[in-house]
DNA sequence: AGCCTTTGACCAGCG
DNA sequence: TCGCTGGTCAAAGGC
């Protein structure tokens, strides 16, 4: 296997039936923007492979050159892949029933550890080296059409047809040419995993979601790996002392190392040609690696998992580690947890490697009482980026029983405390890391964007936090599980499949449709063309910048925002809207121009939140894309007809996001939500993300150099993207 | 003192 | 039946 094309074409065979992710991105970016093959912009950027084995990532830390990084990073390694690919991923496979494409996390890292521990706001980037369009064909990608998935709601891609045996994510906490990714950050998603709200809800698989079934449904045991194995890129920059960058980076990781049909040592099922996407959040160089600034402590301490996210209490629950040992097949030692609560039944294995990244996570159990006071929590879940985002998971995922209250390894998501497991075992694990983040350097001066969709659908609405909480992440890998009795290939393939279609739908919560931006550009996007008062203002937790509150003076219109300066860069302004849209853009104001640089009655007029940007973003898709929140879903609809420019008004600038739609729902996904680690970061530099509705990951793309997202560019391309993702079938 | 981690040993399932 | 493997137990120690 060597190049990238083989690898490009692999992921085509993965691609689930519906619209393929590349072809999403493709069109969505447009040929100028996706059209470059991921190695193309590896070699542009010298950074080597993009793709990267497992095996480098043990090298991480010591500073591979690029060069060394370049050879070693070569995932299309046969060697290296087929190694790595024998232990995680196949058990992942394995466990699934199916093919695992995955997602790693190793480099989920705090979005800025440094300037706010609070810091909630994992983005998931996507590296300057890597297309959108490799993206798009990233498991989280995955059955768009059919999907409703969003990681972090809980709506896992579990595409229909062939492809949704893939539905497992398997989390590649090896993510290695850290530096790689480092110097080709420039661009990425960033998936702003929105606070407890639910970063997992992934039961994707729609295909047979109706509107009828939510969070209440029983769902087979779901098991979550979270994957945020951060670290490799700390080791280029101090994430600690670098302030926070969009440095999130989508790590699409392929592992073609597997072949169908097989089954690993242990008698399970591998999956043919998984495919391992690895998305890395956070800025490598910039955010500290999830865990890696605690890596050594906790290891040495033993609580390093806990710090890393495999902790016990970095879910929000309390944990209890029991035991510990090597299993075969996986490279790392597999931590054995049981929550601390009398009687409750949750147990959760832990993989991390040994430099504390986790790996894989996997909750068994449903949870009988409810999550233990913040207080109570470890110290290090709080003020960990990584137990935030454990935090995330667990709070969405946290771990429930199943009907027999034994048995099932789950991965429950805050928000489905009712769920119920039946013998449903699907993994999906999504790492995210820095080591995709653009460098720094790659464009200076660009402009950094972040958009974080809203999502109406929350399953993990029983956790109602709000904002102040909805920065933290979740990221990684979910792994829907069925540790059944019986025959776990079959079984859990049908049973997967089955539950995938149901769980999506189940998954979605209903919430108030919710969109972030963010941008460090000149193009500012909280200069939206509508008219907005400032009703309220204030400081919230994690972020030492007051938040402006405003109200859309449109008559009738409902939607709200509020405006901050992100903690870790302050010319990046978050901007979150919520509520429907029932108004286009004030005519006066529906201009487009990405680079009009006029600044509107926004806040960054108001709230000087952007002092160095001109702003002008076109949210006026928001506010429309956002009422078709509300839609019931649509299923099998091409997304164009139902995001395309069909009725209503399609600002030429207007961002198309389409709120609860597979596509964002699959990218939330890889951005594995919440994910702290994963963003946060902003660069000076044209980055655009996405940022997942609340209690989704966030995506926090960061400047693409291929996109050229600069000077309104971005919200040239922003507007393709959003009104060209794919969505399949939205609500 | 309580809680948690570590770690070797034990147990059970499976081929 | 044996060996392998994953999961669990429980003593010891640390914080």
């Amino acid at each position: 296997m060597g190049g990238f094309d083989n690898h490009v074409a692999i992921m085509g065979d993965w691609m689930p039936p519906s619209p393929s992710p590349r072809s999403f991105f493709t069109a969505m970016l447009g040929d100028d923007i996706s059209s470059r093959s991921i190695s193309e912009h590896v070699v542009e950027n010298k950074t080597g492979a993009f793709f990267q084995g497992h095996e480098e990532w043990t090298d991480e830390k010591d500073g591979d050159g690029a060069g060394d990084q370049l050879t070693k990073s070569d995932p299309f390694s046969e060697q290296k892949m087929g190694s790595r690919g024998g232990g995680l991923l196949e058990r992942m496979a394995a466990r699934a029933g199916f093919n695992a494409p995955r997602l790693n996390t190793e480099n989920i890292r705090p979005s800025d550890l440094s300037q706010n521990g609070d810091v909630r706001s994992p983005y998931l980037t996507i590296p300057s080296g890597l297309s959108p369009t490799t993206l798009l064909e990233s498991p989280v990608f995955l059955s768009n059409s059919q999907v409703q998935p969003s990681p972090t709601t809980g709506k896992i891609p579990f595409g229909s047809g062939g492809y949704s045996r893939s539905s497992t994510l398997i989390t590649d906490a090896h993510n290695k040419n850290k530096n790689f990714y480092e110097d080709i950050n420039t661009s990425s998603f960033a998936f702003k995993p929105v606070a407890e709200s639910s970063p997992f809800h992934f039961f994707g698989a729609a295909s047979k979601m109706s509107s009828s079934n939510f969070p209440q449904k029983i769902f087979p045991s779901i098991e979550i790996s979270v994957q945020p194995e951060n670290s490799r890129q700390s080791q280029s920059t101090e994430p600690s002392k670098v302030p926070s960058q969009n440095g999130s980076t989508l790590h699409l990781h392929a592992d073609l190392s597997r072949t169908s049909g097989k089954k690993d040592a242990s008698g399970n099922t591998v999956m043919s040609e998984p495919r391992a996407v690895d998305i890395v959040g956070g800025n490598a160089e910039h955010s500290p690696p999830l865990d890696e600034p605690q890596d050594e402590d906790a290891d040495q301490r033993g609580g390093g998992d806990a710090a890393v996210g495999g902790g016990p209490s970095d879910d929000g629950y309390n944990w209890r580690k029991y035991g510990q040992k090597q299993v075969k097949g996986s490279e790392y030692p597999r931590s054995y947890y049981k929550c601390t609560h009398p009687n409750c039944p949750v147990k959760k294995k832990v993989e991390r490697s040994p430099k504390g990244h986790i790996t894989e996570i996997i909750y068994k159990g449903t949870h009988n009482h409810p999550k233990p006071p913040p207080n109570r929590r470890s110290a290090i879940g709080s003020a960990n980026p990584l137990t935030d985002m454990q935090l995330n998971i667990g709070d969405q995922n946290g771990a429930q029983i199943g009907p027999d209250g034994d048995s099932i390894w789950t991965t429950m998501q805050k928000g489905a405390p009712d769920w119920r497991h039946d013998n449903l075992e699907v993994t999906s694990s999504a790492s995210m890391g820095g080591e995709y983040s653009n460098g720094p350097n790659t464009l200076p001066g660009q402009n950094s964007t972040h958009f974080e969709l809203g999502d109406a659908v929350d399953a993990s609405s029983t956790f109602s936090n709000e904002e102040d909480e909805d920065d933290r992440g979740t990221h990684g890998s979910v792994s829907l599980g069925y540790d059944g009795e019986g025959d776990e290939s079959d079984s859990k393939r049908r049973k997967i499949e089955a539950y995938a279609t149901e769980m999506s739908g189940a998954a979605r919560a209903i919430r108030e449709p919710r969109v972030v931006v963010q941008t460090t550009s000149e193009v500012d996007i909280l200069d939206d063309g509508y008219r907005w008062r400032k009703y309220g203002q204030k400081v919230v937790k994690g972020n030492p910048n007051p938040r402006s509150y405003y109200k859309c003076t449109n008559a009738g219109c409902t939607v709200r925002k509020h405006v901050e300066r992100a903690s870790h860069d302050l010319k990046s302004v978050i901007t979150t809207y919520e509520g429907k849209h029932n108004h286009d853009v004030p005519a006066a104001r529906s201009s487009s121009h990405g680079n009009s640089g006029t600044t509107s009655n926004g806040p960054s007029q108001t709230g000087g939140a952007l002092p160095t940007h001109l702003h002008r973003s076109e949210p006026s898709q928001v506010h429309n894309n956002m009422a078709r929140f509300d839609r019931p879903p649509s299923f099998g609809l091409p997304e164009r007809q139902q995001m395309g420019p069909g009725p209503g008004p399609r600002p030429p600038h207007g961002y198309a996001f389409g709120m609860n739609q597979p596509g964002f729902a699959n990218l939330a996904m890889a951005g594995l939500g919440p994910n702290p680690y994963m963003g946060g970061q902003q660069r000076p530099m044209s980055e655009m993300g996405f940022m997942l509705p609340k209690g989704e990951p966030k995506m926090e793309p960061m400047s693409e150099p291929h996109l050229n997202l600069a000077n309104g560019s971005s919200s040239l391309v922003y507007n393709q993207i959003m009104n060209r993702l794919p969505l399949g079938p939205h609500i």
